[in-house]
RNA sequence: GCGGUCGUGGUGAAAUUGGUAUACACGCCAGAUUUAGGUUCUGGUGCCGCGAGGCGUGAGAGUUCGAGUCUCUCCGACCGCACCA
């Protein structure tokens, strides 16, 4: 064995050993237990980012864990290969869409293989292959044959000058990113998923994971957001162009009676017949368009409206009360209109005090006896009691809610209706990188799906991209086609990318079968996937989309469980220190921590931060998430060749709990580093010592205190990190641990015996068993020298003795009052009497007692005492 | 705006079921080895105080024998919001 710890010699043989073996490629096996650990695949955007790397340690940890117990371990890889981001590669480097994706697959495939992840790369997929997208393409024309599918006018943010659909994150401003032109809201022809009739059975099937966390599952729910409400009629005191009456929906029907103003969107079908011969209000509506359909930005933008000087009829008093059309309702959610209560809803009350409307009360506060509350700063919003409602005075909620609904419904004007907040999923997309929609048009209109034995629509690869238009709507060629003697064309648009993200996993299984989407034999055997690992980021749209496409892929008898995903993790950001100087023309130049020397105090506080090469000073811009605009990234690649692939990992393990932000600092890899050298040295030094006195072990020599100390911080070490990899996933405490366990090595550092020898050799067997899901090549390593024939892999996970774990006495601690006024060792089980009279005879404890009436004493066994005196 | 998360030493963090606050690591200080520096090793390191002791988990209140942990109010930071993936 090499005396010095050198990385790139480990890690290069432990890898090859890996490949040569075929150590991670895995088959059904009916007789094993199966585990299939996956990570959420990543976008090929070029180069792996410290985000990636986290993700896909995680996941090799359990996966290499779960191994180590003995299952059969699924742990994959393959690729999100369409997307926006390749269109524009594609056309800053003058190259296909198609050619930059398969370059930086190639590369990060490397890089991946480099950091010694245990995947399968026989299972490996990328979704721009057709061998994959045919299936989805068949899938979507199923939906269509079964009803779930439907296409209708959406909103799209249109950039008028380069005539060309935009993402939200193309709008900069409310302006297109390349044209500059301010944006338009758009309506267009798409195609639908009906979600919305999966939403019940979306919201149900979040009971069924408890191993999920419980913040994703709290955020799924409010997002398909179940509602009891009432939707209700508003008829026009006159009809406009045909219309009389229009329908809005309410979870409130108890403020009814408090409705002053209703407000519609502007591309409602009225707000658009008044705009007709109205020019103010046509361009009050143009303005209205101007905008993002993006919720955020609704939300922060300043609420506007105008009144159209038609009125509607109020279902129960008959009152006529004014319809404005408002900015902050859209068409796309619900109705496009909303019935507006300014008294008992905050954003109807700055609204109405903006346009000077009637603000009234017809809620009083439960406790209260007077009717009154002041509305003059603020909306009353909480439920209470009814007043100024007429015959509904006095009832509380659930009774106005009764009352109100049979009134409605009586005069034929509402109904008692479950409303969801989700919308069903719109996937069309008019881009070009992306899977065919699989529809022909017609030239008489309508449409009709393309039938399986069409399937793959191909898309085109060799193309040029001209940065505004989809290279499949200017290919004439391409979108005319015949069927059946028939001459039609293709449509244009594409999936949106959550279509494959929401199915890969299942694919995995089985990622060359030719015959169908999934072989049901090999999808039935691995799926669902015991752990699924990735960014919180996606803890609503992805992971909802994937669950949603499980069940429709379940109602087609492709796979038999009801939920994708057993257990989830989700993991958090990657940040990094920041710094920058202001440049003359007051803007800040960022330079990346790489490049910066930083000075500290004596208490260790960093008091300056320099640049490396020219000694400049520069201002230290606080911890945020590694991005290019503030030049803050760490490449994982540069840290891999510095310091060696295992120690990347074991500072990604150690530096914070999964589900936190991790910040990187070069220090703290350093302190990873050294910890490894401080391992190799103490397997080598206790290599040299001789013999490792098995025999000792075996003839049950007795042991002193120390060694019996040492054994049992072993086992407790075992009984620990078992604990955090599975049950916990606190991989940093379990990397602690470990460190804890190799000081009390190094402390005992008495190799002068062969019983001590056995203890210590039992003791590294148990942190390179324990620490080889972590840093594996190292570890790969050890186990070899350490004179074990089968790979680390292979071995089975270490057990706890539990006669090592046996204390004679504990430590019990003694509390005056809750504050801590001595200590001393007692027996195991000793009882409360005992511990009582040992606690109360403690000098210390006399000293806080004296003068004093002991009231009370409360024991935990083992653990404390605390005296209750005054 | 709505929904969610998080605030603990100089820093990353630990404290798992309400029971010793700060494990493990970084940084810093001192010493040893080497000595060009670094590496390596040993010891120290929450704050105030000479000490006994007091204070201390974003701020404030509450429940409890006992609160980082539970409850309420406030402040701050971050994530998602349906066409980035």
């Amino acid at each position: 064995m090499d005396e010095q710890y050198h990385p790139s010699q480990v890690e290069t043989r432990a890898q090859q050993a890996w490949e040569k073996a075929r150590s991670f490629e895995v088959i059904e096996e009916p007789g094993k237990e199966k585990f299939y650990c996956l990570a959420m695949f990543p976008y090929p955007s070029g180069h792996l980012h410290m985000g990636h790397v986290r993700n896909y340690t995680i996941t090799d940890v359990i996966a290499r864990y779960q191994r180590m117990l003995g299952k059969n371990v699924l742990h994959p890889m393959g690729w999100d290969a369409f997307g926006l981001p390749a269109e524009n590669a594609a056309i800053q480097n003058k190259t296909a869409p198609a050619r930059w994706t398969y370059s930086n697959i190639e590369y990060m495939k490397g890089q991946l293989k480099s950091l010694g992840f245990g995947i399968d790369w026989s299972r490996e997929l990328a979704t721009c292959n057709s061998d994959y997208y045919k299936w989805e393409q068949w899938f979507f024309t199923r939906l269509y044959e079964k009803g779930l599918v439907y296409k209708r006018m959406a909103l799209v943010n249109w950039d008028p000058v380069d005539q060309t659909v935009l993402a939200n994150e193309q709008v900069i401003e409310g302006r297109g990113w390349r044209s500059g032109a301010v944006v338009e809201r758009k309506e267009i022809p798409q195609w639908f998923i009906k979600i919305t009739d999966y939403a019940e059975q979306l919201l149900e099937g979040l009971d069924q994971l408890p191993q999920w966390p419980e913040q994703v599952k709290i955020m799924q729910r409010n997002w398909i957001g179940k509602s009891r409400g009432v939707e209700m009629t508003f008829d026009l005191s006159a009809p406009v162009a045909g219309i009389g009456s229009f329908d809005v929906y309410t979870t409130r029907p108890d403020t009814l009676m408090g409705v002053t103003y209703l407000s519609l969107a502007a591309e409602h079908p009225i707000s658009l017949a008044l705009a007709a011969d109205n020019p103010q209000l046509a361009k009050f509506v143009k303005a209205c368009k101007q905008q993002s359909i993006a919720e955020a930005d609704m939300a922060k933008v300043e609420k506007r409206g105008m009144d159209t000087g038609l009125k509607a009829v109020h279902p129960l008093s008959g009152r006529e009360l004014p319809v404005w059309v408002a900015n902050y309702v859209l068409m796309d959610y619900g109705s496009g209109a909303v019935m507006a209560v300014p008294a008992h809803d905050q954003r109807d009350w700055e609204f109405a005090n903006t346009y000077d409307l009637p603000i009234e009360q017809v809620i009083a506060p439960a406790s209260q006896v007077q009717d009154d509350c002041d509305l003059s700063h603020a909306a009353f919003v909480e439920k209470g009691r009814l007043v100024n409602s007429g015959e509904f005075d006095g009832l509380d909620f659930d009774g106005a809610f009764t009352a109100i609904a049979k009134a409605l419904k009586k005069r034929g004007k509402g109904r008692v209706t479950t409303n969801f907040k989700l919308r069903d999923w719109g996937v069309s997309r008019q881009r070009y990188w992306g899977t065919p929609i699989p529809m022909f048009n017609l030239p008489e209109g309508g449409e009709i799906p393309v039938p399986l034995e069409k399937l793959p629509v191909l898309l085109p690869e060799d193309v040029k991209m001209d940065g505004v238009h989809s290279p499949l709507k200017q290919d004439l060629n391409w979108r005319k086609t015949q069927i059946d003697g028939r001459e039609v064309e293709h449509e244009t648009d594409t999936f949106d990318t959550f279509m494959e993200s929401s199915w890969y996993f299942a694919r995995f299984t089985c990622p060359n079968f030719n015959d169908a989407m999934l072989d049901t034999e090999a999808a039935n055997y691995w799926l669902p996937v015991d752990q699924y690992v990735g960014g919180i980021e996606h803890a609503i749209l992805h992971l909802l989309y994937a669950r949603f496409f499980y069940k429709l892929m379940r109602d087609e008898g492709l796979v038999k469980s009801n939920e994708p995903f057993k257990r989830l993790l989700c993991q958090g950001m990657v940040l990094a220190e920041s710094f920058y100087r202001e440049t003359p023309e007051g803007g800040k130049e960022w330079f990346n921590p790489a490049q910066v020397d930083v000075q500290r105090d004596e208490k260790g506080k960093i008091v300056k931060a320099v640049l490396r090469q020219s000694r400049e000073s520069l201002t230290v811009g606080g911890v945020t998430k590694m991005s290019k605009s503030k030049n803050n990234g760490v490449d994982p690649q540069t840290t891999v060749e510095r310091y060696g692939a295992d120690t990347v990992r074991l500072f990604t393990m150690f530096a914070a709990p999964p589900d936190q932000t991790l910040e990187w600092h070069d220090a703290g890899v350093e302190g990873a580093s050294r910890f490894l050298r401080r391992l190799w040295k103490t397997v080598h030094s206790h290599l040299q010592a001789g013999d490792a006195g098995e025999r000792a072990m075996k003839e049950q020599v007795q042991l002193d205190q120390r060694q019996k100390d040492l054994r049992r911080k072993t086992h407790e070490t075992i009984a620990k990190v078992s604990d955090d990899y599975g049950r916990r996933q606190t991989f940093n405490t379990a990397v602690a641990a470990v460190m804890e366990l190799l000081n009390d090595i190094n402390k005992l550092a008495d190799r002068s015996n062969a019983s001590t020898r056995a203890v210590e050799r039992e003791a590294l067997e148990a942190v390179v068993l324990l620490l080889a899901p972590v840093v594996p090549h190292i570890c790969h390593n050890l186990w070899q020298v350490l004179g074990h024939q089968e790979d680390v892999i292979d071995a089975p996970w270490p057990n706890v003795d539990e006669e090592a774990l046996v204390r004679s006495s504990t430590t019990i601690v003694v509390q005056v009052n809750g504050k801590v006024r001595g200590k001393f060792d007692a027996e195991v089980n000793a009882d409360k009497e005992t511990l009582e009279k040992q606690a109360l005879s403690q000098d210390n404890v006399q000293r806080f007692i004296d003068g004093k009436t002991v009231h009370k004493v409360i024991v935990v066994p083992d653990k404390l005492v605390n005296i209750v005196a005054r």
